[in-house]
DNA sequence: CGACGGTGAGAACGCTCGTTCTCACCCGTC
DNA sequence: GACGGGTGAGAACGAGCGTTCTCACCGTCG
C-alpha cells in the first residue's frame, strides 16, 4: 500500500545519488539539468516532481552531504579512546574524506563561491552547515576538557586541512592539521597540569 | 610618443580596477560582460582588444590579486620585529584581509569552486598562486628558525582562517589563526631550547 | 580638401540553460 | 471493453550569456 510513496522516497533517493556524483565533480552551475537527467535515469518531468527545481536540489545535495558528514565524525569520534583521541578523531575523518578519489573540496565552501551571493536559500544552508559543525567541534573539545580557545584553533585547522587538500591536491593536509592539533591539545593539557586554571 | 600605449595600459588598469569589485562581489559566472563594461566605462569592444576573452580576464584578475597579497604579506613581515613575530605579521595581513567590508573569501578557492573543473587557464593560476603563497609563508617560517612542519601548520591555519571568515562571517578568524600560531611557535620553541635539535 | 583607419555605442548572433508543454501510450477502474 | 489520469521521451520556449558585427563618426595624414 505504501507502495506510490516507497517508490516516490525511492527514486528521491536514486536522484540524489546521481546528483551527488554530477554537482560535486562539476560544479553547480555546470552540472545541467540533463546531464542530471542522464547521470539519474530519470525524465526531467520527474526530476521536478520530486524537487521543484534545480535550487531545491542543490539544497537537497547539501543537507544530504551535511547529515552524512556529521554522522560520520559523531562515528569516528565515539569510536576513539581517550578525550584527547576525541578531537583527533575528527581529523581521521578529514583524512579518509581527501584521500577519497572524488575528493574536490568542501561541497559548502563551493556552494559559497558559486552561488553565496545570489542566493539566499543556499547561503542559508552553508551557514546552517557551518554552525553545525562548529557546534559538533566545539562539543567534542569541550567534551575533552579543553576551552572553547582551543575549539576554534582546531576548527581552523579542520577548515585549512578541507580547503588545502582541495586547493593543493595534498594528500598529508589532514596528517598535517592533526600533528598541528596534538600540539595545540599538549599545551593545553600543560596549562592544565601546572595548575594554571583551565580557560572560564 | 608612448601616448597610445600609455593609455592603453591605463585603460587597462581602468578595466582591472572594475573586474576586480565585480569579480569578487559577485563571483566570476554571475558578473556578465554587460556588468563589466558598466562598471568600467569602457565599451565591450575594448574590453576584448584589452583581454581576449572573459577567462583571460579572470587570470588577469587572479595575477593581480596574487601580486598585491604577496606584496602586501612581504610588506608586513618586514615590518615585524622578532623572527616569530615575523610568522605571525603574515596572520596581521589576513586580520586586516577579512575586516574589509568587501571580503567575500579567497579569490582562488572561490576560482577553483567555480571554475576549476571546466578551465585548465585558471585552474593552473590557482597552483600558481598556491604554490608561490604556500612557498613565501615556508620561507618566512623557516627564516624565523622553525621546521617545515610548522611552516605546515601555519599555512593550514592560515587557510582556515580565510575560509572560516568567509563562511561563517566571523570577524576573529584571524585572531583566533594567530593565537594557534603563538602556541605552536612556543612549542616549537621549547624544544630547540630543551637541547632537541631543530627539525632538518 | 578628401579619403580612411580606428572609435564608441549598441544591436545581433549563436548557443546553452532551466523550465514547461506536447503527445502518444499504459494501466487500473466502471 | 471503453475511458481517464498519470507516465516517459523529448521538443519547445524564453531568457541570458559571451562574443562579434554594424554603422555613423572623428581625427589624421596625403
Amino acid at each position: 500500500m505504501p507502495v506510490a510513496t516507497a517508490t516516490t522516497a525511492s527514486m528521491q533517493a536514486q536522484l540524489l545519488d546521481a546528483v551527488d556524483e554530477v554537482f560535486y565533480a562539476r560544479g553547480f552551475q555546470a552540472a545541467s539539468m540533463g546531464e542530471l537527467r542522464d547521470a539519474a535515469g530519470l525524465p526531467l518531468r520527474r526530476i521536478y516532481q520530486l524537487f521543484g527545481s534545480k535550487d531545491e536540489l542543490i539544497v537537497a545535495f547539501l543537507r544530504r552531504r551535511h547529515d552524512r558528514m556529521l554522522a560520520a565524525i559523531r562515528a569516528r569520534v565515539s569510536d576513539a579512546g581517550s578525550p584527547a583521541d576525541h578531537v583527533l578523531a575528527v581529523f581521521t575523518h578529514i583524512d579518509y574524506w581527501i584521500h577519497e578519489p572524488s575528493f574536490r573540496g568542501c561541497p559548502w565552501a563551493n556552494a559559497f563561491s558559486e552561488l553565496g551571493p545570489t542566493n539566499a536559500a543556499i547561503a542559508a544552508e552553508v551557514d546552517h552547515h557551518e554552525r553545525e559543525l562548529r557546534a559538533l567541534v566545539t562539543e567534542v573539545v569541550a567534551d575533552a576538557g579543553f576551552s572553547a580557545h582551543v575549539a576554534d584553533v582546531i576548527y581552523l585547522l579542520m577548515a585549512g586541512a578541507i580547503t588545502t587538500a582541495a586547493l593543493q591536491h595534498s594528500l598529508s593536509a589532514a596528517a598535517e592539521a592533526r600533528h598541528g592539533a596534538e600540539i595545540v591539545l599538549a599545551a593545553a593539557s600543560r596549562l592544565n597540569d601546572d595548575g594554571g586554571a583551565p580557560a572560564p
